[in-house]
RNA sequence: GGCCCCAUCGUCUAUCGGCUAGGACACGAGCUUUUCAUGCUCGGUAGAGGAGUUCGACUCUCCUUGGGGCUGCCA
């Protein structure tokens, strides 16, 4: 048996849908699985969108993703001359024939057209779907050349799958009707067919093909809002294939070692948000704390803060890196660490510190708390649990903090405290008083 | 319209004829006697409908219904 090889063949239009990359997932680990070659072709026939951006754009993507491909990255317009070559031979052998027509929007000219057999049934063993057939009598010949002497889709891909070697396609759904016409292509042309595998599509609540408009659909996007690529990668593979057990999060290994396309689903699999979500706040927690930690500085420099001198930096990263679901809530959550100009929520400032009697609770606290020996959280925690008299502590840690931070959450009160210091606390609580509590 | 494909909790799914139908997300309740989280415990919700095959069907067959794909000088 030969070696195995695959390809990604996306058309570079600027951005990468999230069923595209899955597929292109898909075959990345068929191919680390079987130790096999990833291949990358770009289908850059669209001149009109196939800018260098957006193939810069579909490498960085693919990059961002550790989706490594093996040997050269394969053009498309770059064997233009191969397709051609098949046309003609094609037209020598009577598989093809030139023809008079006028194009859907109008276009009039000789295009050169595939001659479809006639009779008998077209069948292949799809390792996803199962055993796919179809009559020939229900596929119309079908143009490979356009008027303009520009090859199409099908006889482009075709030629380049034979040109790559590929043995495995695995692509879209939407491709299955087009696999009957390629392996009469293949046929024609003398050449082996490959083995298909046809993914079901990412579809949404309606049940339809999931779209920019059902939300983020592109990689980029994703990115973009703070989602970490192993995340991504690791719920778009499980959208449509498991390990067989109860495993969810799984390592590269894992996925390398378990992943079966034959055990690849066939029904479409709705995208579901909230799973993505929580998967991301797990790839977020079982990052190593010095990766998570200068994520933070970064992207609070970003946001124009600086880490200021002497800060634990290292307890805050504790304290935060287990209640991060977005790399991007960083900046807001630790803005009252890094600068005193920090914006106060309306909502938490009208629910905890508008309120009769918040404002000498604050004054009180300011007392109690510039006597405190040690500025340590357990400490800190004795003053006001000293003041709640064994009751929830709930009255006095709300204010404290919106005072404190703006805001109605973060990390727990008293660490917060803690990292602030004496100082800014005082300051905060006094400053609160003064200006919104009643 | 024609052709092809599909059908288990709200969602992703396990089950390859023996099921008291399991897990995860989401949701609800509780605990961790401070918020928000994390963690833990508990809870509800599923086999589209109808025939057949079988001792036995969610699993096999057929029909119905529902959904999707394709039907381009797009890819």
């Amino acid at each position: 048996m030969s070696e195995i090889r695959v390809r990604f063949a996306p058309s570079p239009t600027g951005k990468v849908h999230i069923g595209n990359i899955r597929a292109a997932i898909y075959n990345w680990l068929f191919a680390r699985h079987t130790g096999g070659k990833f291949l990358l072709r770009v289908e850059d026939t669209d001149l009109e969108r196939s800018t260098p951006e957006a193939i810069e754009a579909l490498l960085e993507c693919m990059k961002w993703l550790g989706l490594s491909y093996d040997e050269e990255a394969f053009y498309q317009t770059k064997n233009k001359p191969r397709h051609m070559e098949a046309v003609e031979k094609l037209l020598a052998s009577g598989h093809a024939y030139k023809c008079e027509r006028t194009s859907r929007d109008g276009k009039t000219g000789e295009v050169v057209m595939f001659k479809m057999p006639k009779e008998g049934v077209i069948e292949f063993e799809d390792i996803v779907k199962g055993r796919m057939a179809k009559k020939a009598e229900d596929i119309q010949d079908f143009a490979i050349v356009r008027s303009d002497g520009s090859p199409i889709f099908h006889i482009a891909n075709v030629v380049d799958d034979i040109d790559q070697r590929v043995t495995h396609i695995i692509r879209g759904d939407d491709h299955v009707e087009n696999t009957f016409k390629h392996i009469c292509i293949f046929k024609a042309l003398g050449a082996e067919v490959p083995k298909y595998g046809h993914l079901s599509m990412i579809v949404n609540q309606q049940g339809k093909p999931y779209s920019k408009r059902d939300g983020a659909a592109f990689v980029g996007e994703f990115r973009e809002a703070g989602y970490l690529p192993e995340a991504l990668f690791n719920y778009l593979l499980l959208l449509g294939w498991n390990p067989g057990d109860d495993r969810e999060v799984l390592t590269k290994e894992e996925m390398i070692s378990l992943f079966d396309l034959e055990k690849v689903h066939v029904t479409a699999a709705k995208f579901d948000l909230k799973k993505l979500q929580w998967m991301n706040g797990e790839y977020i927690k079982r990052l190593p704390e010095e990766v998570f930690s200068s994520e933070l500085v970064n992207r609070a420099k970003l946001s124009g803060m600086v880490v200021p001198d002497g800060f634990d930096l290292k307890f805050l990263v504790s304290q935060l890196q287990v209640r991060t679901k977005f790399l991007n809530d960083i900046p807001s959550q630790v803005r009252c660490f890094f600068s005193d100009d920090y914006p106060f929520d309306e909502k938490a400032v009208e629910k905890r510190l508008k309120k009769d009697g918040v404002k000498a609770l604050l004054l009180d606290l300011v007392e109690r708390f510039s006597k405190v020996q040690e500025w340590k959280a357990p400490q800190l925690e004795e003053v006001v649990k000293a003041l709640s008299c064994g009751n929830g502590m709930g009255p006095w840690v709300h204010p404290i903090r919106v005072a404190v931070s703006g805001r109605g959450e973060g990390i727990g009160l008293f660490e917060m405290l803690e990292l602030l210091g004496r100082e800014k606390t005082l300051a905060r609580l006094e400053k609160a008083a003064e200006t919104m509590a009643l």
